[in-house]
DNA sequence: CGTTTAACCGGACCGCGGTCCGTTTATTCC
DNA sequence: GGAATAAACGGACCGCGGTCCGGTTAAACG
């Protein structure tokens, strides 16, 4: 949760929204110094060694700020996050097939799974260290995104049924890999990704 | 994690094994105050308000001896589902059908799933106070027991691409019931109960 | 019984995430 | 430039889950 204005993920396309009043210089300088300690300590030493005190020392930005730019730590996690899956989202929302448009509904489905897991694969420990409550979960905007692109292919898939219900139970399929331990997550990424792509073909099949 | 003796979940069938040296008697007492308080406590208030140092103060033993019966808060309160899981589990696994053995292993997949959806909708509010950290999840006992369970299901089901893995992902589509705000799941419920038999009929249909 | 021993007990203590509120400072308007 | 104001700031503070260790007591044995 980003107060300051450029909040994270919602936009779909494109870039942030202008916030009504600009953020002031010191807050802009203040939110990089933040993340760019928070980037250090994370690859220093690892998402636990970055506690909110800590990052408040090396920042040389007081503790109260850190929470009224973020919210939380998960709130800061994900800001960490937000590169990355905004650049996902214009690649499945407006890229090349098979994951952007043009390609049939059930090829961009197992496409975009297989990215998917693949990311998740890769920042599972970040994404760990980001995990809300689980109520929470449901009101991240990127998941949103997310469960609304799915419902589409879905959809667009011709499925018959219960097409959100599908899609949500299609999210919770692809969410699962990040509680593999670490060294367990490349081994079965593979078969995890041929897992989903065979789970989605037969599903979606006539 | 009891670290008492009487080990939660594991045996899959029976009352727990003794063990080897008996619990001492005061041991027992506490345990049993601690329960009660618990249920109290959350009967009360809500899983928020059972807070460890209420609890000690309620039930008259010591926070000390709280965590080295339970381990962790996440402990005390899968002792608390412990009863009815263990009562689920020999529902399946030597019940009538279509649950228990007797039915087609389709059936009993689908009613495995409308079970634990139903069960899980009742106990959310706990099962989400009882959340370990998302790496530790693999290790509990139940989980593997339920893992287990359905793979052996999925396999006799005739299914012909990778076992575990499915296993894995459909056990992740009923564990996404706990995430929906309280008041959804209700609401909500019917419609996951219909979607998890259709996606079970989907995937292992010839 | 009395002695011994090992398990049990409990509350002071720790580091964490998160909050609060008096102070500072960037920005705006004359 | 100087005054006014709203935002940003930061560190003392809180309650939480979890740990530690010296004191206590139940059980086993002669």
């Amino acid at each position: 949760m980003d107060r300051s204005g450029l909040s994270p993920l919602v936009p779909l396309l494109g870039p942030p929204p202008e916030p009504l009043t600009p953020e002031r210089a010191d807050a802009a300088r203040n939110r990089a110094r933040l993340l760019d300690a928070a980037r250090r300590i994370l690859d220093q030493d690892g998402p636990d060694a970055l506690t909110m005190d800590r990052l408040a020392t090396e920042s040389g930005v007081g503790k109260g700020t850190i929470f009224r730019r973020f919210g939380s730590r998960a709130g800061l996690f994900e800001a960490l996050l937000d590169e990355s899956e905004r650049a996902f989202q214009l690649r499945f929302l407006s890229g090349p097939p098979p994951l952007g448009p043009g390609a049939p509904a059930v090829e961009r489905l197992v496409a975009f799974g297989r990215e998917r897991l693949a990311t998740y694969s890769v920042v599972a420990e970040v994404m760990r260290a980001a995990e809300r409550p689980v109520t929470e979960r449901a009101a991240i905007p990127v998941r949103r995104v997310v469960e609304v692109h799915i419902a589409l292919l879905v959809r667009e898939a011709g499925y018959p049924a219960d097409v959100p219900v599908l899609a949500f139970n299609l999210m919770a399929v692809l969410d699962a890999i990040v509680q593999l331990p670490g060294d367990e997550i490349t081994r079965m990424l593979p078969r995890l990704s041929d897992g989903w792509e065979e789970l989605v073909r037969r599903v979606l099949r006539g």
